[in-house]
Order: structure tokens, then sequence, then C-alpha cells
DNA sequence: TTGAAAGCGCTAACAG
DNA sequence: CTGTTAGCGCTTTCAA
């Protein structure tokens, strides 16, 4: 191998002393001193011009595909291409063609559950898709820390934005992101024409309420929250609908509703509230919990009275949070939220309009998502279920 | 206001034909239509220059400190850009300067569980801190996936990348990252010099058994896991540290070991294997468990035998998984990882690589990071703690 | 089918 | 203290 000016030879390169151009076709010995401080300066478009023997324009056409390039030019820089392990950068490109490829990612929050992952990992698997990188940016609710964020965001000249909420709300979009295309997660903006997307309440009480009609209950509680959001009163609509559809009068007295405050112990508060529920004598033979934290709550009250579950009381929750349902005894079957799929919607019609900027993706409104049941244990048909057809009251 | 060629007024700039420089310093009617598609064309720094009156070269100074700017050109190039809400294309000004300011974060795993939150919401926070910002990438545990986003990282001119896990372990650092500054979290190859910082896994258990030597308890179990890893050696070696330094000799009966495979409800393997353990006739006064989620197989374990916690059996976890250990009734007190901490250390570590880059950051070997507790309500003092110093054998 | 050359918006020599 | 100018690495007319 020489050290001349350099040549392509038929599929092996030479080192050069003038560029950065190395062929690295061997195997090598494990390099245990990797570079330190600044990155290691990459091999440019330039570079694979030279070696390939031909110009900067014919290599960047052969990579992207524009243009006219005979096949075996093309092939050729390909190969050399590879061979020099070369990869656009993608700054430089970014720059030229004022499109960075980069998707911001705005949540409030990211660590207290697996919500945001699931959304994260939804966006990224999309954005792969497409050739386009997240970056990721979170505020732990800090209004003045979102706004520098964003503002970074558009410094980096990102070409779109989803703006993910972890629980379901209506929201008033920042001004900085009325000048990009942006796509709301888990929130709606009223007074904005953005795509939005969030769970199908309704459906999720339905999928659960029916399931449990399915199993022969006809005494179903609802214990679900005070706070009044969209969850809340799609899953009360949904369960009072999937009631009367069956042909079961709504008992009011079976809705039991927990005090929650954000973040706090949920559980601690849904074990007295259902525990409280039960010393007024109240006998449902199911409940439908507004989440998996209230339905830990309730497995609590239910060792209290004794009450094995699911032989004396069958449980179904909202959320699929693997550390819950998974762990607790017997496992809760639970309606997993479509995060990873509200993630890949996201991305999908962000990208949808930079294609093609008159489109505007989804239905008028929030696309509404559907979500999914796992089964765990927590549900089996109630005790005597063939026996007793249109019972006593529950309560 | 005028139209004609743009002046600068006192403080009050003329909308322009020529450029794009419009200001806006009166509040305005919510706009209900964002524009869609490609984002608005942002103010540059020639538009600042023109509008200022000055060079482009005195803006870029006047921004960033560098050179020598009379402080009363700064302020008003300063007012000027603020009006024009400009700030510095990130995109030309990295390829400028061959510095994106962009630190790649590739995790394994970000959806299962709250740790990649934290860790990513340490890192972004010193990120910020320095101007930089974070793009996160996760492969799921796919090597072909991993390779593929650290070509996209790289690709976008990174500065640096943090390699983080999720569990510590050892590993072998993909080749991809010899050529870029690197450091790993929850991670180390021995094989590569790069900083790296890990739990301190020995301090984890010493914390945490220490708690319940000072609560009076003397016959303290260890519940673990088979698996051989850093974790599971460490926290064993802690904890047969620290019940040696109290005085209180070693009882392997007291070493309890549940064969959880990854990712599998760990919590009912535990719950089995520490109610055998109990069924051999074990009485421990205290568990020290590896995780929380075998925490709570032993608190559903000690429920099957009547056990109350913390009166006749105080339990400690490890992870601080808020779902877990603020929802278990009485609360678990639990070691917290330091999650958040690692991922500042990292950025903070990256980013003091960039700045000399001769400089190896932390210690020779993983840096070693302390945990602290978390205390709920699931420790107490033994019943008869004062009476039974050096009692009877505990099995 | 290929190549020369003009920038994208910024920073950093260098000159004045 | 301020301004002129030459690129950073790429894409994309436009011309050959």
């Amino acid at each position: 191998m020489g050290d001349g000016p350099i040549h392509a030879f038929s599929g092996i390169y030479a080192t050069s002393q003038l560029g950065r151009i190395v062929v690295d076709t061997l195997t090598r010995v494990r390099d245990t001193t990797p570079a330190r401080g600044r990155a290691a300066k990459r091999n440019g478009i330039s570079d694979v011009a030279k070696a390939a023997g031909v110009s900067v324009t014919t290599v960047s056409h052969a990579m992207s595909g524009q243009g006219q390039v005979s096949a075996e030019t093309r092939a050729k820089v390909l190969r050399v291409a590879a061979e020099l392990s070369y990869a656009p950068n993608r700054i430089a490109s970014a720059l030229r063609r004022q499109r960075s490829g980069i998707i911001g990612f705005v949540s409030d929050e990211i660590a207290t559950t697996p919500f945001a992952g699931r959304l994260v990992l939804g966006a990224q698997s999309a954005a792969a898709q497409r050739g386009m990188l997240l970056m990721v940016v979170n505020s732990n609710r800090d209004v003045l820390v979102e706004r520098d964020q964003i503002e970074a965001l558009l410094a980096h000249q990102v070409d779109a934005v989803i703006y993910a909420k972890m629980y379901h709300q209506q929201i008033e979009l920042p001004a900085l992101l009325h000048q990009i295309p942006t796509v709301l997660v888990n929130a709606f903006d009223p007074a904005v024409a953005a795509p939005a997307v969030v769970p199908d309440e309704e459906a999720i009480a339905e999928a659960a309420v029916e399931l449990l009609i399915r199993d022969g209950h006809r005494s179903i509680a609802h214990l679900t929250v005070a706070e009044d959001t969209p969850a809340m009163r799609g899953r009360l609509a949904g369960y009072r609908r999937a009631i009367q559809r069956a042909g079961i009068g709504i008992d009011e007295r079976l809705i039991v509703r927990a005090s929650v405050e954000r973040g706090a112990a949920a559980t601690g508060i849904a074990r007295v509230a259902f525990a409280s529920f039960l010393e007024r004598g109240a006998r449902p033979t199911a409940v439908f919990c507004f989440n998996d934290q209230l339905a830990m709550g309730v497995y609590q009250a239910a060792a209290l009275f004794d009450l094995r579950i699911p032989r004396d009381l069958s449980v179904v929750g909202v959320d699929n949070l693997e550390l819950i349902a998974d762990n607790l005894a017997p496992g809760l079957t639970t309606v997993a939220l479509p995060h990873y799929e509200m993630g890949r919607w996201a991305v999908d019609a962000a990208t949808m309009m930079l294609e093609r900027s008159d489109a505007m993706p989804g239905e008028p409104g929030p696309t509404r998502m559907a979500s999914h049941i796992i089964e765990r244990e927590s549900v089996a048909q109630p005790v005597g279920a063939m026996h007793r057809a249109g019972g006593a009251p529950p309560i």
C-alpha cells in the first residue's frame, strides 16, 4: 500500500498524507485508548470525491439519489463512501437545506411515570423511520424553564415540535410554538388549529366495563377521582354508557370519588375511600378504577375486609403501570393507554405537515386513540353469577 | 410608522419591505391560526446588524461577549436583538465553530422504569446550564438499532455522548464511540479509558443496614437476587460489612436469594422465596431487600404469615420507585439511587473533556456516587429491642 | 451525465 | 473599538 497521490484502485484505497482518508478494512485490535477531547475529524464529501475521482456534486447526487448519475458511478461512489465510512454532515446539510431533520419533543414531566418513556419511544421510532432525530426537552412543569427550552429548540432550527403532556388536559399552547409546526399529545388547545392526539377516554371505560359485564357482573362500582379532568369525565361517561347499554340501571351510590392530589400517594386515599364505601355495606362484585394506583388501594381495602380478589371482588385499572399491575397479587387487569401509539402518531403528523404545508393531519378536534386491555388475574366471574340475574340492590 | 429605508429610531424600528424585520412590542390578540407547514423565517444576524446600524461582526461580538465592543454599542445591539427576537442560528454557528452544542444521550431502555427519566433530567439540567441540548436516543436493547442511532448522532455532529445503561453493568463500549468523547453511566468498560459513573453499591447496603442496626435490629436478613451483577455483589458485600462492623456475626442462613429474571414480575418470585424462608422458621426482625420490587414481595409474604410491618418486621428496599414505595401500606423506606446526580455528573464530565481535551474527569475507574435513604414507615424498633441484646439465633 | 460555483447564517482572523 | 472577509460542509442551480 503506497503513500503517494490518492488513486482509486479496484476496491482498495491508499492512506493519504494529504487528507484524512483512512481505509480500515481489516479487523483491528481493539482500540483501548479512544480519542479524548474533541471528536475525531470525519471524512467529508470532498474526501470521498477525491478518493472516487469524481466531483463533490456527483457524490452528493449519488448519496442522495437526486439528479442523474450513471449506475456505475453511483456504485463506485457508494462503495468508496462506505469504505471511508462517510456520512453526510447533517449540520452542513441542514444549513444548506434549511431543514435540520430534528424534531423537538417538549414534555412537562419525564421522571415520575413510564408514560413519558413510552411516548418518547413511539415518537423516536417513527422519527427514525424518516431519518429524523428527536431533541427531548423537559420542563418539570416550570413555565419559565419551558420557555427557555423551546427557545433553545427553535435556535437549533428544529423542523417541528411535539408538545406532550403526561396527563390528558386542555392547555394554552405557548405563543412561541405558533411559528412552527407543532402537534399536541395528551393535550388540546381549542384556540389553535394544531393537530392533537389524546386517548379515547370513553372507550377505555367501556372496554373495562364490558369485560366485567361479559363475565357476568351486574353490580360494578366505579372508583374515580374528584378532580375534574377530561380523563375523569370521559371515563365516567364511558362507564355510564356501558352499564346502561347492558340494560343495568345506573346506581349513583356505586360511584366513589377519591380526592387525590396530583403526585400524592393515591393508593392511600383510595384505600380509605374504598374502605369506607365497603363499610357502608356496599358489596359490588367488581370495581372499575380510574387508574392502577387507585386499584392498588382497592386491593388494600379488600384485604381489610377479607375480600379475596378476584373471587369476591374483580378489579380493573387503567394505565398498565407494570410496576404495579405486574407486582400486585393477583396481577391487575388494566387498560393500557396508547402512549407509544400517540408518540408515533405525533411525529407522523408532524412530518406530514412538513411535507405538505397545507396538510392538517387527523380529525378536526383532537384525534382519539384507542387503548387496549391487558388481562391479568384480577377479574373472575362473580360467585353464583349463573344464579342471580338482576339480583338484590348492591348497597 | 414609515415604510422607507431601515433606520434606528430611539427604540422603535420600522417595519421593512426589504427584510423580515418586524417589530412587535404591542400585546397582540392571540393568533389563532399559527403558521403551518414550514417554520416562520426568523430574523438573522444581518437583520439585527442593519436595524442597529452596525456590522454583523459587532452583533456577533456583542451577543457572544467575545472581542471588544463599547458598552453603548453592545447595549444597543442587545436591545435591537431582543426587539427582533433574534437568537443566533445554532446550526450555522455549529457549522462554523465545529461545535454543535448537542450532547447525545444513548440509553438502552427508557420506558419501563423512571430511572431513565431521572437520568435524562439530571443530564438535561446540567446541559441547560452550559447552553447545550440533549439528543436522546433509545435502543430498547437492540444492538443494531443502537448502532444506527449512534451513527445518526455522529452525523448530527454531537459534541459528546453519554452512554447510559439502566442497570449497573460491565459493558463493551461500541467501537463507534471511540472516536468521540464519551462518558458511561451505570456502566463501565475496563478496556476503555472513558469516564464512568456508577452507584456506590456497598454504601447503599451499608446505609440501609446501619439504619436498621441503629434502631436496635440484630437479626437482619438480606433478600437478594441470584443473578451475578455488580449491584448484587456490591450490596451483599456492603450488607456483610455493616453487619460485621456492628459486631454481629454473619449468619449465612439470613441471606435469601430469589431467582428473578430481568423484567419478570419480581414481586411474585420474592414473595415465594421469602415465604418459604419464613416457613423454615426464620424470624428476622428486619429485611434489607435488593430492590423495591422484592420488598413488595416481602410485604405480601408477611401478610401471609400475619406479620405486621413494621411492628413484626422492618423492611428496607432500594430504588425508591415511588409507584411502589409510596403506594405500599405502610410506605416503604428505601434507598434512592443517584440517577439524577449521575446524569448531571455525566454531562459535567463530558463538557470538561470538551473544554480541556486532556482532562479525564473522575477517579481512575468508575466514579462511585452516593445514594441517600428515603425514610417512610416500614422501619421501626424491633419489639423488645431494649431487652434482648445478643439474643437467640434467628433461625 | 458530470462539474463549477454560489451560498445557507454564522464566527473568527485580520485590518483599519 | 469596528468592519471586511473567508470559510465551516453541504446542496443545488446552472452550464458544459
